[in-house]
DNA sequence: ACTAATACAGAGGTTACCTCACTATGTGGT
DNA sequence: ACCACATAGTGAGGTAACCTCTGTATTAGT
């Protein structure tokens, strides 16, 4: 609870209490955020949560289990061993919640459940060629600043933002 | 629980660019105060949605009792009557989305419906003394900066925060 | 070999939104 | 006065993005 660093001065005589707060503005920023992005995705019927998903497949697929690796896995290793739980621990959602949202990619074929050779009970979450060009076309279309919603901010704040919330995110 | 080590790959031969997207950070962010807050008001059986209506109702609101109220409200007052849309506007969701909020408020007996003299089609929502109550106990207990959020950042980087996403918000 | 842990999915719930259609009421035009 | 039309709130119904709890198959530890 009260820490004792103390540093912080209580009585707050220069903030200004009724200033809209910083809850209120990130709430507020967030809704934007997730607005402007269904609707850059809706062309291609993806949701951002899927989007967020069939990124991180695309994007993130280093595996980390180096235990009865094939031993073929050479420099251009990158069928991605992504099982479901990595990407929930990538997505930052329950494992549950990642079986839906691969339900919902698979049902469009963006992405394949394939059996993990090396462990009967995981699921590997593969990007189909399908979601691997939807990927890129999306990815391609975002780059567009000026369609960004952080396009914005200038690159200076953009980084300074980054900064914080990276420090926020822990 | 888990250590949830970032696996410490020192190189990734294959990853071109791995800049986390801004985008993703403020996702990350966003779902951290979400869940603190959720925690925070746990206790009061409240949802952050319904904190932050109960808060706009009770700044923008300076209702007196119906009695013994002489009217001393300055120039600058206002007249604090809110009505469903007004919350709505400020919380910036359809008033569809309000009507649902204020329900939620009004079974726990934290504000009221008044019949707004001026047009019969309006409603004003009204803090009751409950409601009051509460949101001053709930912001005092908020009030304490260790408990907050935004407290792992310091001074500086909380107004830079704030001067950001304002120009996010539009 | 037996027990504990793990990976996933089924069932069902919650929060925080939305639109569309409807009623009651207010407003302006002729 | 009357009618067209807008506006305020709400019932009905839906969606996205999460969650927990439970069950089953499989693997790991002793």
């Amino acid at each position: 609870m009260a820490s004792l660093d103390g540093t912080a001065s209580p009585d707050s005589t220069t903030s200004h209490d009724d200033a809209p707060e910083l809850g209120e503005l990130f709430h507020a920023a967030f809704r934007g955020l997730r607005r402007t992005w269904a609707e850059q995705l809706a062309p291609w019927e993806l949701t951002p949560h899927q989007w967020r998903a069939l990124m991180t497949l695309n994007r993130h697929s280093h595996s980390h289990n180096p235990s009865t690796s094939p031993s073929d896995c050479g420099p251009d290793c990158n069928t991605g061993d992504v099982r479901l739980k990595d990407l929930a621990e990538r997505l930052r959602i329950a494992p549950r919640s990642a079986t839906e949202v691969v339900d919902q990619l698979e049902a469009k074929g963006l992405v394949r459940r394939d059996a993990d050779p090396s462990d009967r009970r995981a699921t590997l979450i593969v990007p189909t060629d399908a979601g691997r060009q939807l990927f890129t076309e999306v990815q391609a279309e975002r780059r567009d600043k000026s369609k960004e919603y952080f396009g914005r901010l200038n690159a200076e704040d953009q980084s300074e933002l980054a900064r914080i919330l990276s420090q926020l995110r822990d």
